[in-house]
DNA sequence: GCGAACTGAGAAAACGCTTTCTCACTCCGG
DNA sequence: CCGGAGTGAGAAAGCGTTTTCTCAGTTCGC
């Protein structure tokens, strides 16, 4: 006959009786600690085991201060970028006893401080995805919720790490990329307005442009998902653009299913490069040139320094910067000779050659 | 000067302190107890607003005996249908003030059993998503876990809702579509070996061979990835199909890939089948054909019934079964005339047309 | 104007655990 | 044989809330 507290659940106190013993040495005995009498130990282990005992972790940490839990804040769960980064945070935290709260604002980044807070105060650490908030907000929040990692965002604030990638090389190297194989016209979908990785990549744009004066790069409005894309396609071939440069691997997956509905030969009329490499990129037809960002890896990173400020270790390098690497496959390729066939564009004459460029390694 | 307790963040008694009430009076105002005397009410809002005071919702949780939370575990959060799944869930209970606390297995199958305890424990209810878990393992802890709601997954426990997919329907649609389509030798690209949802796949399978004593079926050893598909390429070729079904899209989009490489034409040569109708089906090339499985709303469904779980309201059916829709795209065409080119197969003369097929509404 | 019914807020008891404090008991040396 | 050190386990005090219990102070009716 199990005896049964209040709330239904068998409790310390059922194994102690059962034992005979008090509950202190219940929970001695469940936490190992050693002063106890080896037959009082084993008394009480067996009346855990025959009660099947589980201690209630409520309790547990609201005596411990400490839930063992992690929270994570993202933009949009449907994002594979967003999912790998949790994959990888839970795969990693799950290794140390840890586990994972999600917390998804569906892209309302009015919701993004709230949500944070309240996932903050379950937990004993965040993740922070909120590449739509405020600086000044994500200033004025950031300390409050201090076991704190942020992800592709950064603050003045002391003791709060940043994994940022650096979309701005990233794009930077795929529009390289796409005027040493002699595209003179390029085109930006660009990604949401607001949004911090896409000011990274205009950034990047930028500095592309800098140094090739002679290469035309027309920016486009986006999104981040396929139909993104899918409905840029009118707007792609009008402008002209021999090279597109899609937000990311979405987008140009949205788009190359557009143009190939058009008719339109990807690589040999257009190029289309991606951002990220999620998995599919590899199975697209054609497979997609795009930058690699190690997305899992960033992930379990965030769990490192996450890990380290709860244990309050003197964390190493209070953050870091991911390069991604170029990933050349069969989405880009030679200028055409005479650039889209479609529109009533002003064909100008394409330039045979641009200047020559120096070749960098493919992947650096 | 903010008055800090023990653990450094500000509880209730700061606020009671500060407005000089107790404890208890703090409480009810936090509360919305309406027997406050409304000027004390006022000073009590002001001094937490003040001092910025959250409740604690550890403490919270341990005097309410609820954590407004869920949890879920999943064998994968790499695969689609568990991230659609977990997206659905996660958003349908962040509508009603519910978190979800998510499990990964990552497919060890033997820890499913002790991280559903474990994530039990911490929440107010659980989804449990264990396709390896021996059914006698499930039907040992389901009891256990109780306001549980599996998915795929059937029990004779009383009160544990499953919502399935119908998967063996679905296999059985999509044969019958390659049927139709005068393919006489079809391959199914099987699952993981002890998955349940593979087991319904088969007996679907089962029932249309029975009704199609002139179609031959091969079986093929599988997975459920990418790379499954694009390392079957050659048992593929080799197993002389026109028809093949996938375990599911990521394994068609494998495949496709795959028999991209080797110059083999879908749907002209083979066609492809997959499964799931993830947001990538519609993006590749071709675009592929596949049963639609309603998984988002599967998420959303299941947090309607652990709710009426936990509230104890009379669950209106106990669990669902989905049919899948068929998705007829164009990874799917008519048998070619002389069937795969490739390998040395003992080529039959192809029938030219099987017997005639009822023809079904295009979904049903 | 006095007792009964009410109102509103403080004291205290949960919730389930960990951990410090305390003390009975054993063992040993002098 | 007695006192001090050492050992092991129970009592009790948290952890931060909510909620019941209790009671002082008001208000109302007769």
């Amino acid at each position: 006959m199990v005896r049964r507290s209040a709330t239904g659940r068998i409790g310390i106190a059922d194994v102690a009786v059962k034992a005979g013993v008090s509950h202190a040495t219940v929970s001695r005995v469940m936490n190992g600690n050693y002063t106890v009498d080896p037959d009082i130990a084993a008394r009480v282990r067996a009346a855990a085991v025959e009660l099947k005992y589980q201690p209630n972790p409520v309790g547990r940490s609201l005596a411990l201060g400490k839930t063992d839990t992690i929270g994570i804040v993202v933009p949009d769960l449907a994002n594979p970028t967003f999912q790998a980064i949790l994959r990888g945070l839970s795969r990693a935290a799950a290794q140390d006893g840890y586990r994972v709260l999600i917390a998804d604002s569906f892209e309302v980044s009015s919701e993004e401080a709230i949500l944070a807070g309240e996932a903050r105060r379950r937990c004993d650490g965040l993740v922070l995805c909120a590449p739509r908030m405020s600086d000044a907000e994500l200033e004025e929040i950031a300390p409050s919720l201090h076991p704190l990692v942020l992800i592709n965002r950064t603050t003045t604030a002391a003791d709060i790490p940043s994994l940022v990638v650096d979309y701005g090389q990233g794009v930077e190297a795929l529009a390289e990329h796409l005027a040493e194989l002699g595209h003179t016209r390029l085109a930006f979908l660009a990604g949401p307005a607001g949004s911090a990785s896409n000011g990274l990549r205009l950034e990047g744009l930028a500095a592309f442009k800098a140094g090739h004066p002679q290469v035309e790069v027309t920016m486009l409005d986006g999104g981040s998902d396929f139909d993104t894309g899918h409905e840029a396609v009118d707007a792609v071939l009008a402008s002209g653009a021999t090279g597109i440069l899609a937000f990311n691997d979405l987008v140009a997956m949205g788009l190359m299913s557009g143009l190939h509905e058009r008719g339109v030969d990807v690589p040999g009329d257009i190029s289309v490069t991606g951002f990220d490499d999620i998995p599919f990129a590899r199975y697209t037809t054609p497979t997609l040139t795009t930058a690699a960002v190690p997305i899992a890896e960033l992930g379990a990173k965030a769990w490192q320094q996450l890990r380290a400020l709860i244990r309050h270790e003197d964390h190493e390098a209070p953050g870091s910067r991911y390069q991604p690497r170029l990933e050349i496959r069969a989405s880009s390729g030679p200028a055409p000779a005479n650039p889209v066939p479609s529109n009533p564009v002003p064909s100008n004459p394409a330039p045979s050659n641009p200047a020559p460029i120096p070749v960098p390694a493919p992947s650096r």
